[in-house]
RNA sequence: GUCCCCAUCGUCUAGCCGGCCUAGGACAACGGCCUUUCACGCCGUCGACAGGGGUUCAAAUCCCCUUGGGGACGCCA
């Protein structure tokens, strides 16, 4: 069997982080099974809907790699396609004409919620005969006994009373389709097999069952994934550190951890926490998808991505940075530069944004580099200043060209002077990189070379206690 | 209000057609090791089956109730 899934945003904003974490579901399930991934934007709401955020949906999916089958299909482009299902509809008697004013439906609401009993049209025009004409409505003729039930991969076996369901619109009296209607127009029309979505949907699933019956149309397989609360708690929002998926690539995360750290939100593979997107397809079947809803956790995102930075090939890695480097005043530095560099600092930074920071300090010239404060008064001593002194001459006959050379002559400083490492080392690393961290003086003197590593020594040299 | 869904460490989760669970892994926190610093890595500590009833020789695992949380009830999607 083909498995065709789709993913189906409405154009009313950015690609948020849980549309994302569905999107990366139906692909993977499709990738899975070597099935076709469909992209179908829900723009009947002209006034919500702008071509804008289309155009950020398409690239956010873009960059997370979620690549489709096929052209987009546009729901607003289909609309004579809906008008002839629900005329299909009308003329098999599974659908009315409705006269009832939006006021007299919602004072039938209201006296329905006033009897302790579920909002719902009445269905007082079900058997009036009526046809079309101005400011009416085409509603579904809905069972008024028995149940609705339907299958889910995740929630198992689900069953509504069908009292529980009321003459839905199907059709607008602007000439529109209804959200429920398109929806499995469209879904029946692209042979979609697998229906996968939001939690927030299943109430909405009898109903579509319902068209589906309408129709004439056998169930697809639907799978309702839990939602993705907050770390409150609370339904998902900015506040709580999950933002659209452009924030995340503006905040240096990659592609691959984002996939990664979404997909273990409501689905596991035994003990396994880290994955390669290939492995994910591999692993990705639909089944231990879990059923209770899960909290966004900002800082796990981060861990997941600290571990892809490190996986990532240090050349790829430099081309990933340099978007987030700030250049004014850096030095030239060729590409075998950078990709030492990158290396040095990759098991450093858990962002991009963390990267590009870290890095500057290795691409700025002697004179432009910045010290930070705190390191500067812990680190800038007479005693310091004077085995810096001893240092550079020492430093100024060593061999630039391997770690182990330039680590032997610190070594042969230290002996000299009879002294311990961590009596030069914090002085070095002020005068090498302007603060305490970072990695290695050897490696750092190797990358920098003789006459960077030797002026950065004189600036310091040359600095008021 | 009505209906639907859900319930294991603070968080993500394994386990859930019952016994191998004195409940496993991961993030975070804390302690230690490694180390010239900072990271990485490694080792360890803290830490959970919401509550109550059943069923059973045996329940985190099955059933019921309670409580708690989420979602939905539009001529929005």
């Amino acid at each position: 069997m083909t498995v065709v899934t789709r993913f189906a945003p409405s154009p009313t904003g950015h690609l948020h982080i849980g549309g994302a974490r569905t999107a990366i579901f139906c692909w993977l399930l499709a990738r899975h099974f070597g099935g076709k991934f469909l992209l179908r934007v829900e723009d009947t709401d002209m006034e919500r809907s702008k071509e804008e955020y289309t155009t950020s949906i398409l690239a956010s999916m873009r960059w997370l790699g979620l690549d489709t089958d096929g052209e987009p299909y546009f729901q607003s482009q289909r609309m004579a396609f809906y008008k002839e299902c629900v005329d299909k509809m009308l003329a098999s008697g599974h659908a009315y004409w409705c006269s009832c004013t939006p006021d007299e439906v919602e004072a039938m609401r209201e006296k329905a919620r006033a009897e302790g009993k579920k909002p719902r049209y009445d269905g007082r025009c079900r058997e009036m005969g009526l046809g079309p004409g101005p400011g009416r409505v085409v509603r579904l003729k809905a069972p008024l006994t028995g149940e609705v039930a339907f299958d889910d991969m995740v929630k198992g076996h689900v069953v509504f009373p069908a009292e529980e369901l009321d003459d839905m619109v199907l059709y607008r009296s602007d000439d529109t389709p209804t959200y429920n209607m398109a929806v499995v127009a469209d879904d029946i029309d692209m042979g979609i097999t697998h229906v996968l979505r939001g939690d927030d949907h299943v109430n909405n699933t009898p109903k579509q069952v319902l068209i589906y019956q309408a129709l004439g149309h056998a169930l697809p397989i639907f799978a309702h994934v839990p939602m993705i609360l907050g770390p409150d708690k609370q339904k998902l929002s900015k506040r709580h550190g999950a933002k659209a998926v452009i924030e995340y690539e503006k905040d240096g995360l990659l592609p691959s951890a984002i996939l990664n750290y979404m997909v273990r939100l409501g689905w596991s593979h035994g003990d396994q926490e880290l994955f390669t997107i290939p492995e994910l397809v591999a692993a990705f079947d639909g089944t231990s998808l879990n059923s209770a809803p899960a909290s966004f956790d900002p800082e796990k995102l981060l861990w997941v991505n600290a571990h892809h930075m490190r996986e990532t090939p240090a050349a790829t890695l430099v081309e990933l940075v340099k978007p987030f480097l700030d250049t004014t005043g850096l030095a030239a530095h060729d590409q075998a530069y950078y990709e030492k560099l990158v290396s040095l600092y990759q098991p450093r930074a858990a962002t991009l944004v963390d990267l590009a920071r870290e890095m500057r300090c290795l691409l700025l010239p002697a004179a432009g580099l910045e010290y930070d404060a705190k390191a500067r008064d812990k680190a800038l001593t007479a005693e310091g200043k004077a085995h810096l002194a001893g240092l550079r001459s020492e430093l100024a006959d060593a061999d630039y060209g391997s770690k182990e050379a330039l680590h032997e002559a610190l070594q042969r400083y230290l002996e000299s002077a009879g002294a311990k490492f961590k009596a030069i080392g914090p002085i070095m690393r002020l005068a090498l990189l302007g603060s305490l961290g970072g990695p290695g003086l050897d490696e750092i003197m190797e990358l920098l070379g003789k006459d960077e590593t030797l002026a950065r020594i004189d600036r310091v040299m040359s600095m008021e206690i």
